[in-house]
DNA sequence: TTGTAAGCGTTATCAC
DNA sequence: GTGATAACGCTTACAA
């Protein structure tokens, strides 16, 4: 009961060589089709299961893609997960998950267990304290495929899956503008990240091209969590005049802002219209409903691990495709719309 | 650039031998302070990185702990998963994560994905359709530890992690009788899964031991979807007399249930009071804010990983402890509260 | 405190 | 079609 079956016992049993127990087992070609038969029965007769280790000791391949996100329990992390999981498993590869919790320094000591245990290829979204993305070196020279999505780094040597956050946040912008904003607010995440960075200059596109001035007073650096959103909504209700539109970075601080101006007293969209960004269930529970903007996980995820797997397998060069930019759209409900109704 | 630098070549370079390169590595006591200095040093120097599979192969421990996951993007299982990764990572173990996507058939291949990467021990939280445990069997033969969490099998040779689900229903229920609710419904999930069987067991034995009669017209069985949540509402409407008070087996289902049930002018909580269960966060975004049962995924989940690293230290064992109880607590909000405020 | 040598279970290479 | 043999890089008796 304890000790494991091997090619050899199965070799020994079937009077034929290792070798041979080998080959039956990943369907070589040049190998009898009864042998294979009679090797397939004795493996399941005998309880056999391959040893991964020794395989990948031999052939220097693991089978196994590292991901680092910043946190597992979020809504958007979680759906590119289960994009990543479903097509990985499709493709006979394991995932190895570890979370940075948003700093660099796990983030480092991430990279490197992740480098330990030779993962085919790394799949990572940095850390909002991340400036540089030297911890990733070891991969970088040794040739081994990383793929940047949703937070990327600026290192132009990196491969990113991205949405076109500046499109994204432009198209929010303007669609506030055509509802008749004139006053317009952003609640940002931290400008240190340059996420946040190009949402915020979609913002300021959109304001331009409509000849709205812009000035850095619309601008609310936060880190977008729930209370960012209410003290967000505290600072409005002092400004004078009073914008009549906001544009938030993420959807959990969007509705908390939305509530909060509305326990003020404030009629969303009338007073202000409001867009968020991520387009998360709670878009939809909140009253009015928000509009967002839809950011694709699970298609990000699923692109990445099949992207990976193409340069693992060769069909493709790191080197050469550089960023990948996904379709998003702007998704638009009642915090929003001004005339008429909203789906 | 491209060879791996092994402890054979640490070893030429410090001309000692591999063995003292691998004890310096791994701390072992009996080496001289000196040599492993110069140990280190040299690692650092070439770039050397431990081959986790030949260490893995030798020592027959992998440090890998596999999780089976239903689904990946839920609120509760990235809960869950967050816990356990920062329990995994701290204690040096990694994490090797699939979801079964609610099917037997994955579970089972997953199963023995699992066997076969020869992870040290088991987290599994089953499928829907799960009705038997016999792919595990592999893990129960081979002593791998094996732990069971928030959705067990009624298979009585398994370690599970649970909450006490009769009790947290039992106290919903009796909330929203001590709120003055006496025609009651349960919105329930499948009842094939015993989970869902025991909430329905505590909403009955509430009933009955404040004297109100129970009969199966007052369950309504669905898979807990926002659909889910709208049909039910609109079977409720129809219900003649109407029930006062609703207790829904999750959040996700409780909230659309509680919006459509508004939207048809029904207000809440004076004609009917809701409770739902999770304490999402979903839960303090609707309007009146949702009482549910707060269920303490992450602490599920470092719960997990402290219990199966605990068996793998050999510092108990797997046959001993047979089920570990998380308590859970009613969070009483606007949904349910007929007079006064609640937090 | 350090070294020798065997072995973990595969697979690549070469030979038949 | 099949087989012998040698790695892959590490750990661990056992020996010195």
């Amino acid at each position: 009961m304890d000790k494991e079956t091997t090619i050899y016992d199965i070799a020994k049993e079937l009077s034929i060589s290792p070798t041979t127990v080998s080959r039956g087992l990943n369907d070589h070609p040049a190998v009898n089709k009864k042998t294979r038969q009679r090797i397939y029965e004795a493996a399941t007769l005998m309880g056999y299961r391959s040893n991964t280790f020794a395989s990948s000791l031999r052939k220097q391949r693991t089978n196994t893609i590292g991901v680092i996100v910043p946190m597992l329990n979020s809504n958007f992390q979680s759906s590119v997960l289960a994009g990543m999981e479903r097509v990985a498993n499709e493709a006979g590869y394991n995932l190895i998950i570890s979370q940075s919790l948003e700093t660099v320094q796990k983030e480092i000591a991430n990279a490197k267990t992740m480098f330990d245990n030779r993962v085919d290829g790394l799949l990572v979204s940095i850390a909002y304290d991340t400036e540089n993305v030297d911890h990733f070196e070891p991969f970088f020279s040794r040739g081994i495929p990383l793929l940047f999505y949703d937070r990327v780094p600026e290192h132009k040597k990196c491969t990113s899956i991205v949405i076109d956050n500046i499109q994204a946040a432009y198209k929010a912008t303007a669609h506030l503008i055509e509802q008749g904003c004139r006053n317009l607010v952003h609640i940002s995440g931290s400008l240190k990240v340059n996420l946040y960075q190009e949402r915020l200059k979609g913002f300021k596109y959109a304001l331009m091209d409509n000849n709205i001035s812009f000035s850095d007073a619309c601008v609310i650096s936060t880190n977008l969590s729930v209370e960012a959103g209410i003290s967000a909504a505290q600072q409005i209700l002092q400004m004078d005049p009073m914008p009549d539109g906001i544009f938030v970075s993420n959807d959990t601080c969007a509705v908390s802002c939305l509530k909060t101006l509305s326990q003020a007293g404030i009629s969303i969209p009338n007073d202000v219209a409001i867009v968020g960004f991520n387009n998360d269930p709670i878009t939809r529970i909140v009253e009015p409903n928000l509009t967002s903007i839809n950011y694709p996980g699970e298609e990000m995820g699923e692109m990445a691990v099949r992207s990976l797997i193409n340069y693992l397998d060769g069909a493709s060069d790191v080197a050469i495709t550089n960023t990948i930019t996904l379709r998003s759209e702007l998704v638009v409900r009642a915090s929003s719309t001004r005339k008429g109704e909203a789906s």
